[in-house]
DNA sequence: CCGGTTCTTTAAACCGGTTTCATTATACAA
DNA sequence: TTGTATAATGAAACCGGTTTAAAGAACCGG
């Protein structure tokens, strides 16, 4: 029933030459001449021969493999820079393979058994730094790893885009703090979790220098940290916004969670801006739909990029290892204005 | 400088037994002595042995890897469907390689080249119908192969997962219609395009069958198609918005679409629902943070689904064929009430 | 006409596993 | 004690390519 696939054994039969000289004909060896190479090719057209993959990859030792390694496919932000990443990619002869990260445990199999030479020629990781002990399994793997909004300072060995999310927290605050906010509040992930996601610490980390250069005291009942999303991010704003001294602003560390925010005003029936503005971070589509105030990064960019140097390295490995900072940008919408 | 790797002939020669045996002791086989085993394993453990994966692959025929072929990758559906697939996966021994089609080319490409033995062992289609001539393609591929939000009649040896988007339409047109509506535009992508999407044609369809059966006269100026899109949608939908007599109700055959209808409406003046009823089509996330009416498809689970028929024909290739209709469930919510 | 190149080609080794087949050791029944 | 079934193992073939080493053919100048 399964047809027998033709192997380059039976073009060499039929073509009266050796398997070597087929093999050579096939991939364009300057070892052959013109006419047997001819020859060959005829009969390979006629029997739509394709050369098996798998005995390629074992015989040369390539896999033609490239491997993306992302948290949680389910936030936005992630996506946008997949797309970046698929989208670099799809010209390429390189094909990718996505694994997706839901717990701590599959994240330390993966920085094991990915970046291997046997399973992939190279790594991209999004989102997710290393952390101290995975430092070495990077740092020696066998195939060139890019990582993506992710950073270590350990691994210079290694491609790494990231944006400033210190310097990005700080801009967010101190443009809350132009506007005439002294009470401004922050909802983010947790500072410590399992993922070492440190994006949302670090723009943490931002808006506290902001408020301390503004001589702004900084309030814990304004700070509040929980699983990334929608729900939590609006259980947060609503405990915040009915404080006795509610803040006048709230700052989320991504749009996903200032989409809770804006629930949780909405909810309360707080006008935004009048009574309280909001911003997000990341830009993704929804942002721009509700009109919200957020920080911009370029995500879609951040994997292109990712790529570009990840087969920049595979061409020439001797590539120099590149630290890049991307920029980013406030875009001010409808959701930000004076305090009350 | 790269260190070479450890084969199992390395493994064998410390553990005083031959490869053959390590490979049984490896692969759980009960051919081996369990003393032998641990003494293997120990060893195995030891040096950090991983068998090459393209070896295994060579040496059994199984590549361990599946593909599946979706369009944009861009469009809300298509990645939560995405999500449902690599979610389901996650467990499993196999690797999942993705290829995103951005034009017609690429997509014959795929068909032709992606479902072959020595690539994957297995193959899901997402959201692309095939065409005629391409029917044979699939139905004579080395690999089983599941369609999602796919389907051709043709193909009764494929598994089929698909939603019944002309009864879909349908209800959603005449749910307008028992609210009181009469002029009900339809904004939707092109019913012939290069990618044989399928969904947008029939959603029409079944609007206009409930046209139809209510005894309305189907006016081609509520009707709109072009690019998916907000973009699109949003200047079709200012257009039919302010014909001398507008629709009362516009159903778009999708979120996306929805929320550029959401966009003309505002930029308008028009209330929803006060003034303006509109309906979408998928109930992605965006569509409970606006408050949009939707018609739900169950998109995460078709993923979930296909993975698990797949699977199930990897172990028994005897499976018969499954045609699934997912049912799909109207969600009301604040974009829609009686006509003006 | 001979030795030395250059150009082609073949045969065989190799990549690193799995699997078949033959062999040996052990257990058990007659 | 012998014969036979059973368990465990090793040797070798195999998967389907690529690549190296060796060899043959053609051509050159001297």
């Amino acid at each position: 029933m399964v047809k027998k696939a033709i192997t380059i054994r039976d073009i060499a039969k039929i073509a009266g030459v050796s398997p070597g000289t087929v093999s050579r004909a096939i991939n364009n060896s300057p070892l052959v001449n013109p006419e047997t190479r001819q020859k060959v090719m005829q009969v390979v057209k006629a029997l739509n021969y394709v050369p098996n993959r798998m005995a390629q990859r074992l015989a040369t030792g390539k896999t033609l493999n490239l491997a993306v390694i992302v948290p949680f496919f389910t936030a936005p932000s992630v996506t946008e820079r997949l797309k970046g990443v698929v989208s670099t990619l799809a010209r390429s002869r390189y094909d990718l393979i996505i694994h997706n990260i839901e717990d701590p445990e599959q994240r330390a199999d993966c920085f094991r058994t990915i970046p291997r030479q046997d399973r992939v020629d190279g790594v991209l990781v999004i989102s997710i730094s290393p952390t101290d002990e995975e430092v070495p399994l990077l740092a020696e793997a066998g195939v060139p790893i890019v990582l993506i909004d992710a950073h270590h300072p350990a691994l210079t060995t290694l491609h790494q885009i990231t944006v400033d999310d210190v310097a990005g927290g700080r801009a967010v605050t101190e443009y809350l703090i132009g506007l005439g906010h002294t009470r401004i509040g922050f909802i983010g992930d947790p500072a410590n979790n399992p993922f070492n996601f440190t994006s949302s610490r670090d723009r943490a980390r931002g808006y506290r220098q902001a408020l301390e250069a503004a001589g702004i005291l900084y309030r814990p009942e304004y700070y509040a940290e929980g699983p990334h999303g929608r729900r939590y991010a609006r259980e947060s704003a609503i405990k915040m916004l009915t404080l006795p001294e509610r803040p006048t602003a709230i700052f989320a560390a991504s749009d996903v969670q200032a989409v809770g925010v804006l629930e949780a005003a909405r909810e309360l029936g707080l006008r935004v801006p009048q009574d309280l503005s909001v911003v997000g971070y990341d830009d993704v589509e929804i942002a721009e739909i509700l009109g919200l105030t957020t920080m911009r990064q370029r995500l879609f960019e951040s994997g292109r990029r990712g790529v570009e140097l990840l087969l920049k390295t595979l061409e020439d490995p001797e590539t120099e290892p590149v630290y890049e900072v991307l920029p980013t940008e406030l875009v001010i919408r409808d959701t930000t204005g004076p305090p009350p």
